[in-house]
DNA sequence: GTCTATAGATGGATAGAC
DNA sequence: GTCTATCCATCTATAGAC
């Protein structure tokens, strides 16, 4: 838990997500970290592999996150509802890592940058699929599901860059505004 | 038109946004300019003075775009629509340059990055205005037109990023159905 | 306005001792 | 597991000739 490893990795998240992938050197991580810099690589075979643990389980923190959030949930309009309100809590609560998850990507090499898209997709078709459901049951009116899907997430993922904790709102009440105002835009007109 | 300056700041716009700016060198511009890389300073004083000029010109561009949609509509719901649709299509016509504009920002130093934030502070202020404006004359529902107008521009600047002109849906599809989504998404339930 | 040549700094990564 | 020392590639930017 309080091993050098997390040490590293809690250190990039701050710096990566301050100043930036590229900005960052391997001796800024070192310092910040009480370390020298050549220490860092018994930890990571390079500065890339740091990006890419981060990637990872961004990822999978973020997946598991929806699945408790819709595990019981009845109903295509509620669980979209749920799914928006646990993206955009995610997003608040992990918000340094996910808005390098969001930023950069450019520094991953192909191998990973596919591994790390892979689980993005998967993670995207959920919503896609709900959001397909409800206009086959005539719930939701006759939109593009992929575009709309693409629209939605990104506007809650949004979150992870304008969010304050100081700000007048709570995270509560952004992830029910948010669930709202696309359930509303979702709806069928009667 | 056709001068040296013109095709560094195009081949510029190729580079950034397919490598990313850290990741494009001088001297990858210098050689698809075809040109030495010493003979790019003779136009520019910096590399970031060519990310700056972009940013710069697009900011610009983007906000004539709106003022030219705005004109001559009449009614707080029809200036939103216009306005959506102006800045979707505008997302779409101008894909590198607002891809750019939006992942690399970390490439300006202070004094160009507070310009920039500047201008798109005016811009996203003219759109806050018109959801304000909507919630007071009660055609839209109660809700915060801080969080809303970040939800709502965040969404519709995303087409840049996967927009591909081979797909199904053409530029006007896409503006007109994110439009209506936020229109629906926005107004009161009678 | 474009060239050749190079300065000058920095960054990632490795070797090998302890 | 962390250290010191260093290699080497790369990149921005400048000097000065043509």
């Amino acid at each position: 838990m309080a091993g050098m490893k997390d040490t590293i990795k809690r250190v990039s998240i701050d710096l990566f997500h301050k100043q930036g992938y590229f900005a960052t050197g391997i001796s800024d991580i070192a310092r910040a970290s009480g370390i020298q810099k050549a220490s860092v690589y018994y930890h990571y075979a390079n500065k890339e592999d740091i990006l890419f643990d981060i990637f990872k389980t961004t990822m999978v923190d973020l997946d598991a996150n929806l699945e408790r959030a819709l595990t019981g949930v009845k109903g295509t309009e509620e669980k979209v509802r749920a799914g928006i309100r646990s993206h955009v809590i995610f997003h608040i609560d992990r918000q340094k890592e996910v808005f390098i998850s969001d930023s950069e990507l450019r520094g991953l090499t192909v191998d990973n940058y596919k591994t790390i898209i892979d689980l993005r997709d998967k993670y995207e078709k959920k919503f896609q699929a709900l959001i397909r459901a409800g206009i086959k049951e005539r719930v939701f009116s006759n939109l593009d599901y992929k575009v709309t899907s693409y629209g939605i997430i990104t506007m809650c993922t949004a979150v992870s860059i304008w969010f304050r904790a100081s700000g007048r709102l709570t995270k509560e009440n952004i992830a029910n505004s948010y669930a709202e105002f696309v359930v509303k835009g979702l709806k069928r007109r009667k």
